[in-house]
DNA sequence: GCAGTGCGTGAAATCGATTTCAACAGACAT
DNA sequence: ATGTCTGTTGAAATCGATTTCACGCACTGC
């Protein structure tokens, strides 16, 4: 492992000098070349743990994400380390499986390590701490999930629009008892789609001169999984008046709501099924399937760009950056075949 | 931020004396329990950074894998990062999208901030250097795919095993002009898979009393992609014989290869596919997939674990293990319906 | 010719932990 | 009382880069 010494003894200056030529200080251009070609010759890459500790910030910045299985993240990571790389910056990649505990140590650890900057997505809207960061002065931005009171810059998707989108296409389809498989109770991103999906079927009602409320028992809380999307929908199923379609408010919980669809041996378009957040590939193996489709790529390179003109010093007031939906209809035959 | 300093000051003793407390030197009890209580109400924690340097060493290891947006290697990143956890090490995850280039900036990373080890599963079998690493004293593991040359552990799949496993089942299943979707030409692991197919189908000629080679117009090759998978399939669905069943080298050109043949309204049980790796969740929208299982989470927790003994200094000789694939069967109504 | 300015340079301090080394205290044997 | 040994302790060196500071030199303007 050369050192910084090493190349600076062998080129005839001072370390200081070696320092500056690759840090942009003033050198004359001769002897700025000189220790360019030794450091080549002796193969010299900076320590990035020393020169880490002695700058008090390393060129690193943390990615926390709940579920990396999940494709909604990993594209969202795709978005950061392509943004992140223009800077020469390295992303860490940390999966907390939704889990504040684990989430808890990687923020602890994120300041140990003396990162740049943080993104994370939080595993909880309550007990989600970003104040140990922030505190700090280290550079935060929350994506997709914006933790309460938590006073950092945001990058969100507009949840409450995509659900209206997604119920209003069920509804223009033909459909008219219209479900709701919502996550976790208390998630802001389900809240806000779940409020769309409300507020749709509210208006709807009124025009239709019917007035009340949409039935609450339309309305399931899944965990945002596979699992928990099954259950819901063969609850919904197994209801006395069994809807006619559903806006699933995840790409997870839809692979387990076409999964309890499938085992009933109720198929699209007799059955509408929309879900919010693309399913890969399922749309290759079954065309029929309308998605809200969630910029997750551009949220992560948004979330990025936030971070880094945060790193770089940048003292504008905080910012929430929110990124639209966009409806993709996928429907070859749209709407129910008999009423 | 509290230094080591600021608790030693607090608590009446020497940094030297704090640093024992916390890394296992021998402190008398009393004076210990004052320093953890201390370094308690100070809220300290050791800065990883200067740790770092000084123990020409991190507590991080790196997994650089080729496509984070494949299922199997985030399974693998799983199950490296749980078995990581376990002696608190964290995993940086570096994406090389396949690009060695990439790939070599990353490695030089791994160099420059020292870290404990790298578990790689290489973008190319022939210009992949870990010799960069290997050579500095850096425990390296392959993982998946071996580059040539390398001498470093290696964890990987039983790749022809899988393909004669897979061929096998085609054949048992009534499917006699099988096709197979390889990988790219020189990434080993499609070589391998190649290899299982033609054994088997080789074998079964030869009882047949027919003797001579499979066709060769019968294997494509593909990039590991999804378009690569559907042109592949394209292709074989145009030839003067097409085959009537195929085995495809990965999951994602499984998926190309679907839609192929979506397009082109063939659909299972009249024609065969198997796919070598899962395809998440296609499962429950087209049961009557078959798949060999690879062991992708045990992958990365085997490959870790190795990782790990070679950190702690074990200098036991180099080792390959070979994890088995298992053929999950999934269809309902099994082989062609008509011959 | 002299003060003032600006640039290039190297010596040395610095970041915060770990670890070596020497000193010291106390127990025990001679 | 002296010597030996064991076990604790703190001062200081160390890891490798960046950055401050002061110095020397060359110019400029008066």
């Amino acid at each position: 492992m050369t050192t910084i010494s090493d190349v600076a003894r062998a080129a005839g200056v001072s370390p200081a000098t070696v320092s500056r030529v690759f840090n942009g200080g003033r050198v004359t251009a001769e002897r700025a070349e000189r220790v360019r070609r030794t450091a080549a010759e002796l193969g010299f890459a900076p320590n990035r743990v020393a020169r880490s500790l002695r700058k008090q910030r390393a060129s690193v910045i943390g990615l926390i994400i709940p579920d990396i299985e999940n494709p909604f993240f990993t594209s969202l990571a795709r978005g950061v380390e392509d943004a992140a790389q223009e800077t020469n910056l390295s992303v860490v990649l940390c999966n907390t499986d939704e889990d504040v505990d684990k989430e808890r140590r990687y923020l602890e650890i994120a300041a140990a390590e003396q990162m740049a900057g943080v993104i994370v997505a939080a595993a909880s809207r309550n007990r989600t701490d970003l104040s140990l960061l922030a505190g700090r002065g280290m550079p935060v931005v929350a994506v997709d999930r914006r933790p309460r009171g938590a006073s950092v810059d945001a990058v969100m998707v507009d949840n409450q629009h995509g659900g209206e989108e997604a119920t209003a296409h069920l509804l223009a389809s033909g459909y008219r008892r219209i479900a709701c498989i919502a996550g976790p109770e208390g998630a802001s991103t389900s809240e806000e789609r779940l409020a769309g999906y409300r507020a749709v079927l509210r208006d709807q009602l009124r025009e239709a001169g019917e007035g009340g409320e949409p039935s609450p028992e339309y309305v399931r809380h899944g965990d945002f999984r596979v699992e928990g999307g099954r259950a819901a929908m063969t609850e919904l199923l197994a209801l006395p008046e069994p809807p006619d379609a559903v806006f699933v408010a995840n790409n997870l919980m839809t692979v387990g709501a076409l999964a309890a669809l499938r085992e009933a041996a109720v198929e699209p378009p007799d059955f509408g099924v929309l879900s919010f957040g693309d399913v890969p590939w399922a749309s290759l193996v079954r065309p029929s399937l309308t998605t809200v489709q969630l910029p997750s790529y551009d949220l992560g390179w948004t979330a990025a760009g936030l971070l880094q003109d945060r790193i770089a010093g940048t003292d504008r007031s905080l910012q929430t950056v929110v990124l639209r939906t966009a409806l993709q209809v996928r429907e070859s035959t749209s709407g129910p075949v008999t009423r």
